[in-house]
RNA sequence: GGGCCGGUAGUCGAGCCAGGACCAAGACGGCGGCCUGCGGAGCCGCAAAUCGUGGGUUCGAAUCCCACCCGGCCCGCCA
């Protein structure tokens, strides 16, 4: 909580965040005194720390465990020393926000709010600020670039990789908000194996116009291209192994992937016959396919034109087809980065020389090989970097012996780039690629850029299984983003068709895109970015309790009241909301700033969709409890639709800051 | 072999970084209640947890340290 506690933010309304510091300030004030008259000598100590939440609401609103450290050097017993430090508190305290300070067994200090005053502060503040309200601004605003997603342009966006797009674009929110300068990047791998297929498959065809969505079109092109060309060299290297008699494991293991690949061959044939044995004859003809692949690659990194326009037109074909994904799940890019610009430009050949320069490359069989080990030797980096000092750290190849360049090494000149223009950089990336990330850190590090590796962040995305299975892209068993977003819109379609029948289909229909996509995002938000998981249909398909409808419910019976209202009034005063419903949604309220500055600096949107699922909860409770459009005395009526308007206010920024969408019925 | 990350009720999953009232939040599933007043996608209640295991530090450990076990991932002239 100690980094949640800044100063020079008066300005900004933190109800909650007000209550802790005079805490803080009082728990001081009597510590100080306590050093004074104490026969022990006391050190200064870190009070914010002793603070915490207490277990419930009997104990107060935050409680203090200061007197069990100071018991071991008073050697007294806790209680006494909680009650002779709420005493002083009291004493020498004005007390504003604070309404008692109390001493319990076993010894913790016990702090109540003032909820009449922290009432009063919380709606004012929400009423005043509206939209702002809660989005405390950071002291020290950074340029900050947040890439992710950074697909492979090569087949469809799957939902393995959506988890990506969505922790990637909700943090670019959290941080705009918090206010830093965000910009989002993608980073678009076209210089790569993979794309050199696909515009070879599609060359082949003669550059069909995609029929259906260009990226599933484009897609299905290349996963039966990589298939069968694996198969021709599976086939290949076992007749190279039977003839040369090296080894039966690799002949085993060879026959094995072989068998596979064909499985996964059969099944592509069955599900696209017609372009199967297209590219089966066309690839057949070819009599080396895998070198034809390889020149590709080599005239694109010389920017050869014919093969520049083929490889940037397939790609950009591929890319409309992400853009509407993205589109539809609400998540958008500043800028669209080519790795091929990184090759032109010369960035990468720099990059290269300043390495060489460096004394930490040799060479390898003609591959030109970064010795990270001894970089992180040299410079003491285990310590920096959180190196376990066991850990042998490979070296990483920085160029093929053919001298084209490889992932790793444009990934450090990309690096070199983003920082150029942001003081932040974070890269949203699957945890397999941790080790590749530490290698470009330390690569980045010997560029000269000691200072700003700090700023390096590496943002582990885990792996999401389906329905207990391992995706895999290239073997083509995976579910795309796109089949996700429709298949869970037309689930939510067909409740809003069974709940609200009397709104017409135009409407019903967006309501459905709304629940839909909000419920897809939740449910890839609410587990922390970190932990693989399971991507479960049952789960997104959920619209009950701890989902994003059971949140879009809460803001949708708030509209039911203020519709049934029709014309509100002002209330005079915001004394009477003492029903225990009503003040714990108040409090709640209160503690919106602490939690949205804390996910914002711990980079944790997870905390977001907890509190959102929460403050839906206790308005659901106040919902059932307090009436408000038959109530006759109007004074309380008023001061109940204030609370509701608040409450819908804090919804509707939360509801920005996740990518989710509300809708008004549903 | 080495490294990184995870391990919390039948299932999912907060709390762990900054140890404290933890007889551990919340959800799904199970069981039982609540609609002649603002929309029941809701509310109320019950049952369900050796916090992976074993040590250690501490007045106090789900949380810190050590060892081990299980699961995922990585250690390519792939990306």
């Amino acid at each position: 909580m100690a980094q949640t506690i800044g100063q020079g933010r008066q300005n900004q309304a933190d109800p909650f965040g007000s209550f802790r510091r005079e805490c803080v300030v009082a728990l001081k004030t009597a510590y100080s005194s306590l050093q004074q008259t104490s026969e022990h000598s006391l050190t200064d100590m870190s009070i914010e720390s002793t603070i915490e939440d207490p277990p419930n609401p009997t104990f107060g609103h935050l409680a203090s465990s200061l007197s069990f450290e100071l018991a071991r050097i008073q050697k007294k017993k806790p209680i006494e020393i909680a009650k002779t430090l709420a005493e002083i508190t009291r004493q020498l305290s004005k007390l504003n926000l604070i309404e008692s300070i109390e001493a319990t067994e076993p010894g913790y200090i016990n702090f109540r709010a003032n909820l009449t005053k922290l009432t009063e502060l919380t709606l004012k503040s929400i009423q005043q600020t509206g939209p702002n309200y809660g989005l405390l601004k950071t002291e020290a605003p950074e340029r900050t670039i947040v890439e992710h997603t950074s697909a492979n342009p090569a087949r469809p966006i799957h939902i393995g990789t959506a988890k990506n797009s969505i922790f990637g674009d909700t943090l670019a929110r959290l941080l705009s908000a918090r206010g830093h300068i965000v910009r989002t990047h993608f980073y678009i791998d076209d210089t790569g194996r993979q794309v050199a297929i696909m515009a070879y498959g599609y060359k082949l065809l003669g550059e069909p116009t995609p029929v259906g969505k260009p990226d599933h079109y484009v897609g299905k092109i290349y996963s039966v291209t990589a298939t069968l060309i694996e198969i021709e060299e599976l086939k290949k290297r076992l007749t190279l192994l039977k003839k040369t008699n090296l080894s039966d494991m690799d002949i085993v293991a060879t026959t094995k992937s072989l068998d596979e690949w064909v499985g996964i061959a059969a099944d592509l044939r069955s599900k696209y016959p017609a372009e199967f044995d297209q590219l089966g004859k066309l690839i057949s003809l070819d009599p080396d396919p895998e070198n034809s692949i390889r020149e590709l690659i080599r005239k694109y990194e010389k920017k050869d034109p014919a093969t520049t326009a083929l490889m940037r037109r397939v790609s950009r074909t591929v890319l409309i087809g992400f853009e509407e994904t993205l589109r539809k799940a609400r998540i958008r890019f500043d800028q669209w980065d080519w790795e091929s610009d990184l090759l032109w430009t010369g960035r990468v050949a720099e990059l290269l020389e300043r390495l060489k320069e460096s004394g930490f490359t040799f060479n390898k069989g003609g591959a030109l090989e970064l010795d990270v080990a001894k970089t992180v030797e040299k410079f003491g980096l285990r310590e920096k970097l959180n190196i376990s000092p066991t850990f042998e750290i490979p070296s990483l190849t920085l160029t093929r012996s053919d001298g084209t360049s490889l992932y790793a090494t444009r990934d450090i000149a990309y690096t070199l780039y983003k920082f150029e223009r942001a003081d932040r950089v974070i890269n949203v990336i699957g945890t397999e690629q941790s080790l590749a990330q530490l290698q470009v850190k330390t690569a980045f590090w010997i560029t000269g850029h000691r200072k700003e590796t700090e700023n390096f962040i590496y943002f582990p995305i885990g792996h999401l299984m389906l329905e207990g299975q391992r995706m895999s892209a290239r073997r083509g068993r995976y579910v795309t983003f796109d089949q996700v977003l429709d298949e869970t819109i037309s689930r939510a379609k067909s409740e809003v068709d069974k709940r609200s029948p009397n709104i017409p289909d135009e409407i019903r229909q967006r309501v459905a895109d709304r629940i839909a996509i909000s419920a897809v995002r939740y449910a890839i938000l609410s587990v922390e970015a970190i932990k693989s998981t399971n991507f479960v249909w049952d789960k997104v398909l959920n619209f009950e309790a701890n989902s994003a409808a059971f949140i879009n419910y809460a803001y949708t019976r708030s509209s039911g009241i203020l519709r049934k209202l029709g014309k509100i009034s002002q209330p005079k005063e915001l004394n009477l909301l003492i029903d225990p419903g009503e003040q714990a949604l108040i409090l709640e309220l209160s503690k919106f700033p602490e939690t949205f500055s804390k996910a914002a600096d711990d980079l944790n949107p997870t905390l977001l969709t907890l509190y959102v699922n929460l403050l839906a909860q206790r308005f659901h409770e106040f919902y059932e409890k307090s009436d408000i459009s038959h109530l006759s005395n109007n004074e309380l009526k008023w001061q109940r639709v204030e609370l509701v308007l608040a409450v819908r206010t804090v919804l509707k920024t939360l509801a920005e800051l996740l990518g989710l969408e509300l809708a008004e019925r549903m």
